[in-house]
DNA sequence: AAACAGTGCGCG
DNA sequence: AAAGCGCGCACTGTTT
């Protein structure tokens, strides 16, 4: 892994933001330890026990034959072979010929043994990565996160010892998100408050391939891309998309497309989301009958390289697509195009932000590093404006005590709380604006606050 | 005992 | 022709 900052710009940005990181570093975050070691405590003797409800199953009692004083739940070989010979079930097979025994897999079996297998699994990796982790790096009630500038092949940040760009999210898993959560935090007559730069990765992207159609949904706030694409995908009205709805066409098609996917595997996953769960429209009309207005009638072959008429999802999903990136967002399409023939050309690519991208890359690299990287680049120079010129000037306590990708974390200070709300909107957007003139659509900052602790949002 | 690859899972 | 991108960490099973 090498980092080539080619412009003075480049190797500025990661001076200090070095320089800036080690600050947060050194601020680090409060942690309720009380709260912590008890939960560990807590959830040590649940999952044992849970461990001793699975032992009393009939196939863990088959299991237990099988493999004898070797018996090992955490064993992913031993489990897939249970699955596959005790319980007769098919199982797909990892790349080195193991059956793959991931949650998408075997919940598919919907077998309550699998259902109770995998609850043990979700708690210990709570408990052992998370709160062990963040047990085992606090020192004196604070936890001080590493945030890594030389290790991403992006350019991007890592953190690490713990890593706190990945710690669990209430809203995806209430239970272990909330456990974690709780266990941050603000420091005494303050708040935790989260700054982040919405939809950063799109806005940046335009900045790169300048689309029009894609400027005109970033720019104007009546406009929703997510919404006109479900409503395309699902052959619905516009009016008929849920917010469920919205959520697939956001997070099943347009991002997914962004990232270099395609129409096979878009199709079978907006599928099995609205179609096998049997989603309904606004007006509570199944999503099923528009497609079959449509005269769509099925998915369609699970051959990838089979044959996918009109009549079939897998097949409508690929004229969506052609539509997608031959019409709707053509010139995004023929930036995609011209960017990798540049590369290949070349050798290598430039980041707006002074950075040069070069090695073995694949089409999809080529298109999505410079985005990754001159995304978080907003993030790291707005970060190193606050931490190093800004707050101080304005003789702030508050303090940034973490960082991910896209946010900012601040342990804020109650009476300070407008201004610094105010100070980061100049900084991360107006400020910002002059100092990276590539930027030609607006960013957006939005704030969560925290008053308790990391797993409790303040109410808006 | 330490190092390594493979698998799985948490986040943007 | 290929077929989402980027990380860190825990754990198993094998090799050194």
């Amino acid at each position: 892994m090498n980092i080539f900052p080619d412009q003075k710009t480049g190797y500025d940005l990661l001076h200090n933001g070095a320089i800036a990181l080690s600050e947060v570093e050194a601020n680090g975050l409060r942690i309720d330890t009380k709260y912590l070691r008890k939960t560990i405590v807590d959830m040590d003797s649940k999952i044992q026990s849970l461990i001793k409800d699975l032992y009393q199953t009939k196939l863990m009692k088959k299991w237990r034959k099988r493999f004898g004083p070797c018996t090992n739940i955490n064993s992913r070989d031993q489990f897939g072979k249970i699955l596959v010979e005790e319980l007769g079930v098919e199982l797909e097979e990892t790349d080195h010929g193991q059956w793959k025994t991931d949650v998408l897999t075997v919940s598919r079996l919907d077998h309550p043994f699998v259902k109770a297998y995998l609850r043990i699994g979700k708690l210990q990796k709570a408990v052992n990565t998370y709160l062990r982790g963040i047990d085992s790096e606090t020192m004196n009630g604070y936890l001080h996160p590493g945030f890594n500038l030389q290790t991403v092949e992006t350019y991007r940040s890592s953190s690490n010892g713990p890593n706190f760009q990945n710690m669990p999210q209430p809203s995806k898993d209430f239970e272990t998100g909330s456990m974690i959560r709780r266990s941050f935090i603000p420091r005494k007559g303050r708040v935790l408050l989260e700054a982040d730069y919405s939809g950063v990765e799109v806005c940046v992207a335009a900045c790169y391939h300048k689309d029009p159609a894609m400027i005109k949904y970033i720019s104007d706030s009546t406009k929703d891309m997510h919404r006109d694409m479900a409503a395309q995908v699902y052959g619905i009205p516009i009016k008929e998309v849920t917010h469920e709805l919205r959520y697939f066409g956001k997070n099943k098609f347009i991002f997914p497309q962004f990232y270099g996917d395609w129409y096979f595997a878009c199709a079978k996953s907006l599928w099995a989301a609205a179609i096998l769960d049997e989603h309904k429209t606004v007006k509570g009309i199944p999503v099923m009958r528009y497609l079959k207005r449509k005269g769509i009638t099925c998915l369609g072959s699970l051959d990838p390289r089979a044959d996918h008429p009109k009549d079939t999802f897998i097949g409508h999903l690929k004229a969506v697509e052609e539509d997608f990136w031959g019409r709707r967002f053509q010139v995004y399409g023929q930036w995609k195009k011209d960017w990798y023939e540049s590369y290949q050309e070349n050798g290598y690519a430039r980041t707006y932000t002074g950075f040069i991208l070069k090695g073995l890359m694949s089409r999809n690299d080529v298109i999505n590093y410079p985005v990754q990287g001159s995304a978080f680049h907003c993030l790291l120079w707005s970060l190193a404006e606050l931490v190093l010129n800004e707050l101080r000037k304005a003789k702030m306590k508050s303090m940034i005590v973490g960082q991910i990708h896209d946010s900012l974390m601040g342990d804020v200070v109650t009476d300070e709380i407008e201004d610094y709300k105010c100070l980061l909107k100049e900084v991360m957007v107006d400020k910002l604006i002059k100092e990276f003139p590539w930027i030609i659509v607006p960013m957006k900052v939005e704030f969560d606050l925290y008053p308790k602790s990391w797993a409790e949002k303040e109410k808006e």
